[in-house]
DNA sequence: GGCCATAGCGCG
DNA sequence: AAAGCGCGCTATGGCC
């Protein structure tokens, strides 16, 4: 059973029960309190709530008490629709969907991101001359129908996006546990005492002057890349860029300093005393996390960085006074997503155990694994690595063949898709111009080069897209099946972060190992519901753990 | 002063 | 020995 829910403008709402094609089933019900209507029909009924978007209706509904198990979110969904139809750049909100069922103009995608990010107090409704409520409902009535008959082969998809924006609700509700004095304390450790105003750190100060030092005592901003290759140039090093990689190739004393001063002022910048004010609260670190928001389906963040926690400061990770962090991360998770993907008999045998590159290593690189790894990275994302190649080839033609078909497709300007059928985008209209047939009496003697260029980079994005969207797959049903399995509340396990492919469960010490054992049962559902019959395994090491530093 | 491209690093 | 995919975020520096 399905409830279509709209919000009206003074914490009511319109709720109309559907059958699974769409079709109503019963009136359109009004009701004072929604939250308390949605609690009271999900104890009764638990059905799947189909509404215009997760981002914006639940926060307010679980803030009210009102947690629900499964929903449809007309807005991820008709992105996932869209791009399984080709029509990548057409708007993917729920107004845009109605209006075009109902052939009237377009609105923009910017326009309800820019109400969202900026300015709360402005109804959507208003904003974008939206009818009331009974229409509204009405309208998600017919996207929802129209979107279900367009569904496809796209159904477990479309629930496992739709339990991710549910669940990225509940995670930045509950919030990752996060210990200010203990944050403080590394910072204070690595950078000094924390500077008055805007100064710079004792120990990048320091090692400023350290810096110019070594070059002579010209001035010199290290944050400037600019500046730093005209000091090496002057110095009678010429270099091709400033990264790390290449300034360890470099005999300099400067290099050093270098390498520690661009290290510890990107942690200052990027996750300093600022972030600190900025992000925790409560002793909660809350990211606003955006479901879908890359196109492999990973999630991506706004603000606060959360996908990229540098691991110096998972120390800052702190359970609760008699709580533990429960982490599993997928071991090898996109080597395995190939051998299933590909159904290739010899990748399947070196995934069906723990270590897979040594697995790889053992089978076909006279048990070399940094060169097994290299060759399997390499036909997985693209690089060159020659005779290596050849060897994976040989052995595991179908892993290979799987890829290298990705590739040619990408290359030839289509499209392809992950396991459940999330679709890559199509080449830009830039794209095809370039690599099209050459146009003019004079054309450009480069434009061939070029063409075959950015032909080949389309190639290397969807090669990887197959196996990176795939894996995306696997850790969303992953992500969905622990929530399922973890009973709902303040006072029980909480799913307090996911990292593309990596959960974590914030729970008291009593429950640790019965989640331990959800998180397990979860990786074998998902590798089921994706895969389907395989003979690869997807090893979750799970870590029962204090401070998520103790994780790996 | 704001806008934008670029360089570079963090994470997976 | 080997090289490549996806992001977010910050600082610099050129531009208007």
């Amino acid at each position: 059973m399905r409830v279509a829910v709209v919000t009206d403008a003074d914490g009511g709402g319109l709720l109309r029960a559907l059958a699974e094609d769409g079709t109503p089933t019963g009136p359109v019900e009004r009701v004072g309190d929604l939250p308390v209507a949605v609690a009271e029909r999900e104890r009764a009924a638990r059905p799947r709530w189909v509404w215009a978007a997760t981002a914006d209706l639940y926060p307010r509904l679980l803030a009210a008490g009102a947690r629900v198990d499964r929903c449809h979110d007309l807005a991820l969904t008709e992105g996932i629709l869209l791009a399984a139809e080709g029509r990548w750049g057409e708007p993917r909100s729920f107004p845009a969907a109605w209006a075009r069922l109902e052939g009237r103009p377009v609105p923009d995608d910017a326009v309800r991101a820019a109400v969202r990010a900026g300015q709360p107090a402005l109804f959507d409704h208003d904003l974008l001359a939206l009818p009331d409520p009974a229409e509204l409902l009405a309208g998600v009535v017919a996207v929802h129908g129209e979107q279900q008959r367009r569904l496809g082969g796209l159904g477990l998809l479309v629930a496992a996006e739709s339990a991710g924006a549910l669940a990225a609700v509940e995670m930045a509700a509950a919030g990752l546990p996060w210990r200010p004095e203990v944050h403080d304390a590394v910072l204070t450790e690595l950078l000094g005492p924390r500077p008055r105003g805007g100064a710079a750190p004792l120990v990048l100060q320091e090692l400023a002057g350290k810096i110019e030092a070594a070059f002579g005592g010209q001035p010199l901003n290290p944050d400037s890349p600019a500046q730093v290759l005209r000091a090496f140039a002057a110095a009678g090093t010429p270099l091709p860029s400033t990264r790390s990689h290449v300034l360890r190739e470099v005999d300099h004393p400067a290099v050093p300093l270098l390498l520690a001063y661009k290290e510890l002022s990107r942690l200052h910048a990027a996750y300093g005393w600022t972030w600190l004010d900025v992000w925790v609260a409560g002793g909660r670190f809350r990211p606003e996390y955006v479901p879908g928001g890359v196109v492999s389906g990973r999630w991506a963040t706004r603000g606060g960085g959360a996908l990229q926690i540098p691991h110096a400061l998972r120390r800052a990770v702190v359970a609760d006074p008699g709580w533990v962090l429960v982490v599993a991360d997928a071991s090898q998770l996109e080597p395995r997503v190939l051998a299933a993907l590909s159904g290739d008999d010899g990748l399947a045998r070196a995934a069906a155990g723990g270590d897979l590159y040594a697995a790889l290593a053992a089978d076909a690189f006279g048990g070399d694994r940094a060169r097994a790894k290299t060759a399997l990275l390499a036909a997985m994302y693209g690089g060159d690595v020659g005779q290596l190649m050849i060897v994976l080839r040989r052995r595991f033609p179908a892993a290979v063949g799987y890829v290298e078909a990705a590739a040619r497709t990408g290359e030839a300007g289509g499209l392809v898709r992950s396991r459940l059928g999330r679709t890559c985008p199509p080449p830009s209209a830039g794209w095809l111009a370039a690599t099209g047939p050459a146009a003019g009496p004079d054309p450009d003697p480069d434009a061939g080069a070029r063409a075959r260029r950015i032909a080949r980079d389309r190639g290397r994005f969807t090669r990887n897209f197959v196996v990176q969207a795939s894996a995306a797959d696997w850790a969303l049903v992953l992500l969905a099946a622990v929530r399922r399995r973890l009973a709902a509340g303040p006072a029980g396990p909480q799913l307090v972060f996911f990292q593309h492919d990596e959960v974590m469960v914030h729970c008291p010490k009593a429950d640790a190992e019965r989640v331990a054992e959800v998180v397990a049962e979860a990786a074998e559902e998902s590798r089921r519901l994706v895969f389907g019959d395989t003979a690869v395994r997807f090893p979750l090491a799970a870590a029962v753990v204090d401070r998520y530093a103790d994780a790996k």
